[in-house]
DNA sequence: TACCGCATGTAAACGGTTACATGATTAC
DNA sequence: GTAATCATGTAACCGTTTACATGCGGTA
């Protein structure tokens, strides 16, 4: 998912700085380990380097000065490159997460078409959670995997839940001319 | 986390090959990576060095033999100084989801210790979910984190339901294991 | 014929964390 | 006075991925 662009695309949303990144990520820690400073600042500083985004310095008492960053121009562009060229990357939870917070960097189709891939992977999962067979002559072992998958088969079910509904409300937003003949991709 | 003493303790439940741990591992690679080969062999490696398994090579009709490593004493209490003194360590879903495939190996105590670590740990984050304010001159911009938010919120809520489930189950010692996985059916 | 699944392994490259350094302000 | 928050930054270290190498058997 490259941690850079993912930064960029953040910054789309509204200017930032380093420590404001990391703030707005801390939400969802428990879900997706946030980047370290050490993470952080070395690419903000590349992507100053490559022009990807330019930086304001905001003065601030008795703290050093607040350095907050935009996309520029060619930041927008490469985003969208970068966009473009990385639709079919794996949509593990981490990257879902991300991409959904880039949302507004897609087109509708883009991002329905992204539910739907992820939809279909944790359904496919789910089919495999949901086979929980080799009991009988353990008995109640296995604690360790009983545990996880009851666990992962919860989770799963609200995030096909959660999935489904936002496919619906996004799909229904606009009733523009491409959302009728597009088709609905495969989900077995 | 350290994947050297997660593969270990999946080893407690069953002697297994490096390829079958990564099978056993994929059914979770929607909510966390699984190791790629390359970590999981060199792991393997050394933990047969250090004499925290053994390993059996079982002849394979026209393919490499299987080498199926089993905990040895040492692996054992390895492993039970290393839980220790590691309960204290970060859980994020991550981490959470490998101690809870290694169930077995925590006291009845320690198990319920780190759901509810876990629950408030969720809890909170839940908590600044919630905030979904900045709107009003904004309008509906912002559609990432108002999406990223709107996820987090279900899996967030899925999930607290679940621990608390699975923490009262485990309460109550007189009754089975499988009172876990009763599961009050989740809303659509 | 070509590809996928099984099954193991290695080494280079990459990415990220950890630990450090600095320093003022506010709260307990 | 001690700790936490704000705010930035660097460098060494470590773990992981990626890409490669090998090779048989079954399937499309």
């Amino acid at each position: 998912m490259s941690i850079r662009y993912f930064i960029l695309g953040l910054l789309t949303r509204q200017p930032m700085s380093g420590y404001d990144i990391k703030r707005c990520l801390e939400d969802f820690e428990w879900l997706i380990s946030s980047p370290s400073f050490g993470t952080l600042y070395p690419a903000l500083h590349m992507l100053l380097e490559d022009g990807l985004v330019s930086m304001d310095l905001v003065p601030n008492e008795g703290r050093p000065p607040r350095k907050v960053y935009s996309v520029t121009l060619a930041g927008r562009q490469a985003l969208q490159g970068w966009v473009d060229e990385s639709l079919e990357d794996d949509l593990s939870l981490k990257s879902f997460l991300m991409r959904l917070m880039l949302a507004e960097n897609l087109s509708q189709a883009e991002l329905v078409d992204c539910l739907q891939q992820r939809r279909s992977q944790v359904a496919l999962h789910q089919r495999c959670l949901e086979e929980d067979p080799p009991e009988g002559e353990e008995g109640g072992a296995d604690l360790g995997r009983h545990l996880a998958q009851g666990y992962g088969r919860s989770i799963a079910a609200a995030e096909l839940a959660w999935l489904d509904r936002a496919i619906e409300g996004l799909s229904q937003t606009s009733i523009s001319l491409d959302s009728v003949e597009r088709e609905t991709p495969v989900q077995a």
